[in-house]
DNA sequence: GCGTGCTGAACTGTATACAATTACGCATGC
DNA sequence: GCATGCGTAATTGTATACAGTTCAGCACGC
């Protein structure tokens, strides 16, 4: 099909893109995967593509049944308030372990790169913001020095993407100064104080996931000539 | 090549069987992976094998090179080390949310399996000590009714699977007993008390590790025969 | 009207073929 | 002796073919 038959890692470019449309529910909840037509419209046959398709059921993007294909993962609110969960785990252990671990130079680092967005964070597009607010999380993660933790936030932030992008609407203006302050207590050394700041930053209430997933539903399946 | 060509899920299979052989370095430690021979070896074809591959890929029990192939993953102090703080850190807070959660039905059930192993811990066979140990810690997940949680520590216990069965060796006597005091204090709704009894449990030093990964070598590198 | 079974189309599962690339051994030159 | 280049063998990457299974539509009977 394209020019170089067997050129560069065509797996890998295949992973990426189906991630990023899964991360997105570009395809849609619970929906069935047609190998064939998805071969075609990304360019690719069917062998590879289903290589990459089995790595994202093993990363829980999708789900398989056998004899009956690949599904995107459901979206439900019980699963996000998991991934939630799970995350102000993971996250509480990162800025503990960093305050223990980081090393001054990254934190000038941080605190400098927070600075790039600060600019009344209102103005910037939403997709910019949580781009550099899952930044902001995976480099808490890197200070604390353990490969594992760090994998797993970044297999979170993957699949709570979606609905953070929603959520990022109402937190334009109160995220800057969390982040500031998660960073002053790390600096500080202050462990009990910055899970606490952590709690609060990322914590959520059943009732509000429920609505963000519910407004999910809505942009799933509602066009955007809409709005 | 079998008598039925297409009729069950081959690929969880061959998922399956490599997990067991990844998992107990059976395929030593960055070793590449020679896709026919593993292939014939498992009386499969090319195809089904690479995509059983990706998914252990994505599960971080082999890694993957463009061009080059597969890998079993490399076996260092630090990556344990950092498993068993992640495992800590996922084990903390399923203690924490069980002593909320847990049903009582479920700490009975649960320590009605713990006597089952009870008699001697001494006497069994290590790797029905590893399995029951696995079992427990996933068990205190379930009753934490966090999904993400639980699969989290499934697949950490799966990597450490096998400095663990070393590690049991050392631990065959105190096992039990911690495990009962852990499920008390989850039955008295004591979270801080559940909670420093695991990080007694489960704790590492990094000496520790260093010396099980040594001995994991040898065990891996030296034939069985010569004990 | 509603369930049920049949038939053909669509889709998945796997093997195999071949192209492209990498790895390795050997000879050659410095 | 050591590096370097070449040629061949081994290995990975991907397309494609085909077998087998699932699914959907439709007709038929109750």
């Amino acid at each position: 099909m394209s020019v170089k038959t067997a050129s560069e890692g065509s797996v890998d470019r295949l992973y990426q893109r189906l991630k990023a449309m899964a991360v997105a529910f570009e395809l849609k909840p619970d929906e069935r995967v047609n190998e064939s037509a998805l071969a075609e419209k990304l360019g690719a046959s069917r062998t590879p593509l289903r290589e990459a398709l089995n790595r994202l059921v093993a990363e829980g993007l999708l789900t398989f049944q056998p004899r009956r294909g690949f599904f995107c993962r459901p979206l439900r609110p019980k699963d996000i308030f998991d991934l939630y969960e799970a995350r102000l785990t993971v996250e509480q252990a990162t800025v503990r372990l960093a305050c223990a671990r980081a090393e001054e130079a990254d934190l000038k680092a941080v605190r400098a790169d927070l600075e790039q967005v600060r600019p009344s964070g209102a103005a910037h597009k939403t997709e910019a913001l949580v781009t550099s607010d899952e930044a902001f999380h995976l480099r808490l993660a890197e200070m604390a020095g353990n490969a594992e933790l760090t994998r797993m936030l970044a297999s979170i932030q993957e699949r709570i993407r979606f609905v953070r992008w929603i959520d990022m609407d109402r937190r334009r203006e109160t995220t800057f100064g969390e982040h500031l302050a998660i960073v002053d207590a790390i600096e500080s050394r202050d462990a009990a104080t910055a899970a606490r700041l952590i709690e609060a930053h990322v914590g959520r209430r059943a009732e509000q996931i429920t609505a963000v997933v519910r407004e999910g539903y809505s942009r799933i399946y509602i066009p955007e000539s809409s709005f």
